[in-house]
RNA sequence: GCGAGGGUAGCCAAGCCUGGUCAAAGGCGACAGACUCAAGAUCUGUUCCUGCAGAGGUUCGCCGGUUCAAAUCCGGCCCUUCGCACCA
C-alpha cells in the first residue's frame, strides 16, 4: 500500500480519468446533476474556495455510489473587467501584480501573454481546471467545460435575453451608477475588484433644494428634505469660491467639486462664472414651501466636497446647524465684518418641526447641550448627528408647523415632500458617493447618469409569485435560507442587466452597444452544460445555435426537421441533444457561497421560472459558508491565503477534503488553521495503518459476542450516514466514518476481537464509506483489501438487517458502564485494586422491572400501581421491606426514559452469563482478580454485602 | 437602515427543528499512566466544583415565562458575525 499522498493521488486520478468514470452520458439510470456556482476569473483562488467545490465532488461521488448517473460539470465566469484590469496591470508592469502572479506559480515566460485579457481568461481557465479541480480529484466531466466569454456561451445568453424580452421582463429607464470617468462603469464592493480605494462607499441620494436669491438659485444638498419647515437661515462658506452654472432658465450656485460630479448626471449644465462665498453672505434667499426670506450666514463647516458646498440650516434638528448658529450669534465682530444686521441675526430662533418620543421639540439643541458641544468641527458632532437623525427619522412624526404633512411619520413625509418639491420644480436630485472612490486606473469614480439603461424586471409579480411557490417545493439548505428565500424574492427588484465600456461579455441582442453584465449572464447557465459537450467537440457550432435551435432543444418548441434544415445540423443530432437536455434537466443541486443568497440564487431561480417549462425548474440549493483567516475573510485581492497546489502538496488532497467536510457545519464560517490540518493528516495516516493491520487478521475463527457487536454497530453507522445524506449532511458522514468507526475498531481490538472474516466485511463497508470524501486513499485501501474494481464505482454500503444485534450492543454498553463505575470508585477511593467482585441483580428485581415495563406499555405506570402489582407477587412480597422503595425508584426512572431506552430494557439479556464471560477481559484491564456472582448466590463472596444494591442492568461492585 | 445567522465547558465544535437517554458527541489542547534507552507515534485514564464507593452540586450569553421536566419551547435584553444588487 502506498503511503505518500501525492503518489496516491497521482495514481488514482490517472486511473479514474483513464477509465472516464467522470464522464456523464445519458443512459437508463436515474440521473443526478449538480454544480457549484462557477467562480469568477479574477486571479488565483485560495484554499477557502475549495471548501464549497469539494462538497460538490463529495456529494456527487456519494450519489454515484447510490446508483445515480451523476453529472458534475464545471465552468468559469469571466464576464466583467477582472481579466481586463489584470491584463492592464501586467502590461503596466505593476509590481504587486507581477509578484502576486509569480508567487502563485505563474511561469515567468507566461507574463507577456497575460497582457491580453483573452489570454488571461484562458490561462486561468487552465489553472482552475488543472491545478484546482483535477488536482483535487474531482470527478467532473471536463468535456462539458464552459466559460462565459466563449462565443457559443454568448449565443446561449443572447437567446436567454430574447426569451426575457418575449416575456416582457426587459425594461428601460434612466439609472445612476458608479463609473470611472475614464474606464466607464465600475463595481464598488469590499473586495475592490475594479477600484483601488473606496470599497465601502455607498451611493447617496441628495435632494437638491432650490433657494431663489435674486437671479441666482442657491442649491442646498440635503439628506433630509422634510426639514424645510424648520429652515431658519442658509449657510455659505466664506472661504469658498462658488461657481455659477446655467441650467435651463436658472442660474445655479454650487461648489466646483460639485459641478465636476454633477456634470455626469445632468446634461445641459453650462458654467458661466463664479461668485465668492463672501459675496453671498448677508443676502437673503427664499425658502421653498414656506416662502420665507432667510439670511445667508457664514459657516466654515460647509465642505465644498460634500453635496453642493451650500447648506440649508435647520437648527432644531441638525446639531451642526445649531452649533454654527450660536457661534454666529455670539460673534458680533464677524457679523459686523460681513455687514450683517446684528439684531436680525440674534433674532433667529430654531423652529420645532418634529416630535420624537423621548425628546423635546428641539433634539439638536438638546443633544448639543447634553454632549457639551460648543464649536463647529467638534468630532462629537458626527455622533450627535447620527443619534438625532436615527431617532427622528424612524420614531418621529411631523408636528403642527408642517402644513399638510403634519402628523405624518418622518420617513413617509420625507419621500412625499421630496416628490412634491421636485414636481413643483423647487428641488432636484443629485447622487454622490459616501466616500472617495478611485478607479484602478487612478481616475476618480463618480455617479453617472445612464438614460436608456436596460433592466431585468425581477419585480414582476407573476414571476415572483411562481418562484416563491416553487421555492417552497425545493430542497433548500440550510433551512434558514429555505425560510428566508421568500422574503428575498419579494425584495428582489429591477436589476440593471447591461453595461457599456471596456468589458468582456456577451453583446445585448437588441442593442449592440451594450454588454450583458456579470450577474445577468450567469443565471440560467446550468442548462448550457447539457449541450456543452457538443460545443466542445465541434459538432455544434456557434452560428448553428440559433433561436430556433434553442427553442427546440430547451423548450420543445418547433420541429427537429426544420431546425436541422435551417442550421445544417443532422436531424438525429438535434434530437439527441434535445433528449440529453430532457434527461439531465432540471438541475438537482446548485451549491454556492453565502454571498449568493441575495444575488445569484434568486436570479437563478427567477430566470428558470420565467423562461423554462415547469418540469425544468431547479430542485435544490445548497449554501455554504466561508473559510476565513484570523484577520477576516480570506480575500482574493488582499492575498495572504495559502495557494491551492501548495496546500495539496503539503497536507494531501484527502486531508484537505476531510478537513472541509468535518471541521464544522457547512453553514458556519471556519478559521483556517494549519495546526488543525495536521490533525487531519495524521487521522488519515492512522486510518490507513488500521486498515492495513486489520486486513491482516486470520480468516474465520468462531463468531463471538464482540464480532456480533462490531457488525451491528457498523450497520447502525451506515444507516445514520445514509439518513444524514438525504440532506447532504457530509459532516455526519465524516464524523461517523473517520471518528466513530475507528473508535469502534479500537474497542473491538481491545476486547480481543480478531475474526478475519468479520473484519473483511467491516473493512469492505468502511472503505466504501470513505470513498466520497477521501477518494484517493480509499482507492488505495480498496485495492489493498482486494475490493472489486474502483471503489469510486462501488455501491455505497447498506445496513444488513441480519447484522443487527441489539443484545450485543446492550452487552457492550453494560460492560462499559460497569468499567466506568469501577473507574469512578477507584478514582474516588484511590484504591489500587487487588480484587473486584461484581454482583448481578437478584431475580425479584428483574421481575419487578418486567412488571414495570408492562405497565409502562399500557400507560399505567405509577408508583402506587407498580407497588400494588409487585406486592401481589409472592416472590417479590418476600422482599416486602425493600420492595416499595424500589418500586418508587423504578417508576420514577422509567417514565423519564426515551422509547429507545425502554426498548433496550425490554430485550432479554443474561447479565450473569455475560459477566462471567467478560471476567478475564476485565481482569486484564484492571490488572487484578475479577469475579462475578448473582446477588442471590448464597455461596458468593461479599464482605460488605454490596449485593443488595444490585439492580437490573446496574450490577453492584465491590473493590478492595 | 433592510434582512439573516450566531453566543454550549481551556479552545474548536455537535446537540436546539421533534423538551426527558444531557455534566452535554467528537476533535484539539492539558495532565497522569502503559510502551520506549529516550523522544515521537500509539494505547489507557482524567480534564466544571465537591466527594476515601459508583454520588451530590452548579452549568449551555443575561433576565423572565411555559412545563412534572428546558441547552432545547415562548418573551425581553446584551454582545457578535454576515448579506444587501452591476463583485461573482
Amino acid at each position: 500500500m502506498l503511503t505518500n499522498p501525492t503518489e496516491i493521488e497521482a495514481k488514482w486520478q490517472e486511473r479514474w480519468y483513464a477509465a472516464k468514470i467522470n464522464e456523464a452520458d445519458r443512459d437508463d439510470r436515474k440521473k443526478f446533476m449538480m454544480i457549484f456556482a462557477y467562480p469568477g476569473v479574477t486571479g488565483y483562488l485560495h484554499v477557502g474556495h475549495m471548501r464549497g467545490f469539494s462538497y460538490v465532488d463529495d456529494m456527487s461521488r456519494y450519489m454515484r455510489m447510490q446508483g445515480y448517473n451523476v453529472m458534475f460539470p464545471v465552468g468559469t465566469h469571466a464576464t466583467g473587467n477582472g481579466p481586463i484590469s489584470l491584463a492592464k496591470r501586467v502590461a503596466a508592469k505593476d509590481e504587486n501584480m507581477i509578484s502576486y502572479l509569480l508567487r502563485n506559480g505563474c511561469p515567468e515566460k507566461k507574463l507577456e501573454d497575460l497582457t491580453d485579457p483573452v489570454k488571461v481568461v484562458e490561462f486561468f481557465n487552465d489553472v482552475y481546471v488543472r491545478q484546482y479541480w483535477r488536482r483535487f480529484g474531482f470527478l467532473a466531466d471536463w468535456r462539458r467545460f464552459a466559460c462565459t466569454v466563449h462565443e457559443p456561451y454568448g449565443k446561449f445568453i443572447q437567446w436567454q435575453f430574447r426569451k426575457l424580452m418575449d416575456a416582457g421582463l426587459l425594461i428601460q429607464k434612466p439609472y445612476f451608477a458608479p463609473a470611472c470617468i475614464n474606464c466607464g462603469p465600475v463595481a464598488i464592493d469590499a473586495s475592490e475588484t475594479d477600484i483601488s480605494c473606496g470599497g465601502n462607499a455607498e451611493t447617496t441620494e441628495y435632494t437638491l433644494i432650490k433657494f431663489k436669491c435674486g437671479d441666482l438659485t442657491l442649491l442646498a444638498a440635503t439628506l433630509r428634505p422634510e426639514t424645510v419647515f424648520g429652515l431658519t437661515n442658509f449657510w455659505i462658506n466664506p472661504e469658498v469660491e462658488y461657481v455659477k452654472v446655467v441650467n435651463g432658465d436658472e442660474i445655479w450656485v454650487m461648489s466646483r467639486p460639485c459641478l465636476d460630479k454633477m456634470k455626469y448626471q445632468k446634461d445641459k449644465l453650462k458654467e458661466v462664472g463664479s461668485i465668492a462665498g463672501t459675496e453671498l453672505i448677508g443676502r437673503t434667499c427664499i425658502a421653498p414651501f414656506t416662502g420665507n426670506e432667510i439670511l445667508c450666514l457664514p459657516a466654515t463647516f460647509c465642505d465644498p466636497n460634500v453635496g453642493t458646498g451650500l447648506v440649508m440650516s435647520v437648527p432644531s434638528d441638525a446639531p451642526d446647524d445649531w452649533v454654527a448658529l450660536r457661534m454666529v450669534q455670539e460673534d458680533e465682530e464677524q457679523c459686523r465684518r460681513y455687514g450683517l444686521d446684528l439684531d436680525a441675526v440674534k433674532a433667529i430662533r430654531p423652529i420645532a418641526i418634529i416630535e420624537t418620543k423621548g425628546w423635546g421639540p428641539m433634539p439638536a439643541v438638546e443633544i448639543v447641550e447634553r454632549m457639551g458641544i460648543t464649536r463647529s468641527g467638534d468630532p462629537k458632532l458626527v455622533e450627535a448627528k447620527k443619534i438625532v437623525y436615527k431617532e427622528g427619522f424612524h420614531a418621529g412624526k411631523m408636528n403642527a408647523n408642517c402644513g399638510k404633512y403634519s402628523n405624518l411619520p418622518v420617513d413617509k413625509a420625507k419621500d412625499m415632500m421630496k416628490d412634491d418639491m421636485i414636481r413643483a420644480n423647487e428641488a432636484d436630485l443629485f447622487f454622490d458617493l459616501s466616500e472617495k472612490v478611485v478607479c484602478r486606473c487612478g481616475e476618480p469614480v463618480v455617479i453617472k447618469k445612464v438614460d436608456d439603461q436596460w433592466f431585468i424586471d425581477y419585480a414582476n409579480p407573476e414571476v415572483t409569485a411562481k418562484s416563491k411557490a416553487h421555492a417552497k417545493r425545493m430542497n433548500i439548505m440550510p433551512n434558514e435560507y429555505f425560510v428566508n428565500v421568500h422574503g428575498v424574492l419579494d425584495w428582489f427588484r429591477e436589476r440593471a442587466c447591461v453595461r457599456q465600456g471596456n468589458w468582456l461579455g456577451t453583446r445585448f441582442p437588441f442593442d449592440e452597444k451594450w454588454i450583458i453584465e456579470a450577474i445577468s449572464d450567469s443565471t440560467l447557465y446550468p442548462i448550457f452544460y447539457t449541450i456543452s459537450p457538443y460545443v466542445n467537440d465541434g459538432s455544434l457550432k456557434a452560428e448553428q445555435m440559433t433561436t430556433e435551435f434553442f427553442d427546440y432543444v430547451f423548450l420543445g418548441q418547433g420541429v427537429a426537421e426544420h431546425v436541422a434544415k435551417r442550421t445544417g445540423l443532422d436531424e438525429e443530432l438535434v434530437q439527441r441533444i434535445k433528449q440529453d437536455v430532457d434527461y439531465w434537466y432540471p438541475l438537482d443541486l446548485n451549491l454556492g457561497g453565502k454571498e449568493h443568497m441575495t444575488v445569484h440564487f434568486p436570479a437563478f431561480l427567477m430566470n428558470h421560472v420565467a423562461i423554462l417549462p415547469e418540469e425544468k425548474w431547479p430542485q435544490g440549493i445548497f449554501v455554504n459558508w466561508y473559510v476565513i483567516s484570523k484577520a477576516g475573510k480570506i480575500s482574493k485581492s488582499k492575498g495572504g491565503a495559502q495557494p491551492i497546489p501548495g496546500a495539496a502538496e503539503k497536507y494531501g488532497v484527502d486531508a484537505l477534503r476531510l478537513y472541509y467536510a468535518h471541521i464544522a457545519s457547512p453553514f458556519a464560517d471556519v478559521e483556517w488553521d494549519e495546526d488543525i490540518l495536521e490533525n487531519y493528516v495524521s487521522k488519515i495516516d492512522r486510518i490507513m495503518r488500521t486498515v492495513e493491520e486489520l486486513s491482516a487478521l486470520a480468516e474465520s475463527e468462531a463468531m463471538e459476542g464482540i464480532d456480533l457487536w462490531m457488525l451491528s454497530r457498523m450497520g447502525g453507522h451506515v444507516s445514520n450516514v445514509v439518513e444524514g445524506m438525504k440532506g447532504y449532511d457530509l459532516r455526519t458522514l465524516a464524523n461517523v466514518t473517520y471518528f466513530d468507526i475507528p473508535n469502534d475498531m479500537k474497542w473491538y481490538l481491545r476486547r480481543g476481537g480478531s475474526n478475519g472474516a468479520v473484519m473483511a466485511k467491516v473493512l469492505n463497508m468502511w472503505v466504501r464509506m470513505m470513498a466520497p470524501i477521501t477518494p484517493h486513499v480509499a482507492e488505495e485501501m480498496w485495492e489493498h483489501i482486494g475490493g472489486n474494481g474502483l471503489v469510486a464505482q462501488a455501491k455505497f454500503p447498506t445496513a444488513d438487517p441480519a447484522d443487527r444485534s441489539l443484545e450485543a450492543e446492550i452487552a457492550e454498553d453494560y460492560l462499559r458502564g460497569l468499567m466506568d463505575d469501577v473507574n469512578e470508585i477507584l478514582k474516588v477511593t484511590k484504591i489500587t485494586p487487588k480484587r473486584v467482585l461484581v454482583y448481578t441483580t437478584s431475580s425479584w428485581k428483574a421481575k419487578a422491572m418486567s412488571m414495570a415495563l408492562g405497565l409502562l406499555r399500557t400507560g399505567e405506570l405509577k408508583t402506587p400501581t407498580l407497588t400494588k402489582a409487585m406486592m401481589s407477587d409472592a416472590d417479590i412480597k418476600k422482599h416486602g421491606k425493600e420492595a416499595p422503595d424500589f418500586a418508587r425508584k423504578l417508576a420514577e426512572d422509567l417514565v423519564k426514559r426515551s422509547k429507545d431506552e425502554v426498548s433496550r430494557l425490554e430485550v432479554q439479556f443474561d447479565e450473569l452469563a455475560f459477566m462471567s464471560s467478560v471476567a478475564p477481559f476485565l481482569s486484564k484491564e484492571l490488572n487484578c482478580e475479577v469475579q462475578a456472582f448473582s446477588a442471590e448466590d448464597a455461596a458468593r463472596t461479599d464482605p460488605q454485602n454490596k449485593a443488595r444494591t444490585a439492580q437490573p442492568r446496574r450490577p453492584a461492585i465491590f473493590v478492595e
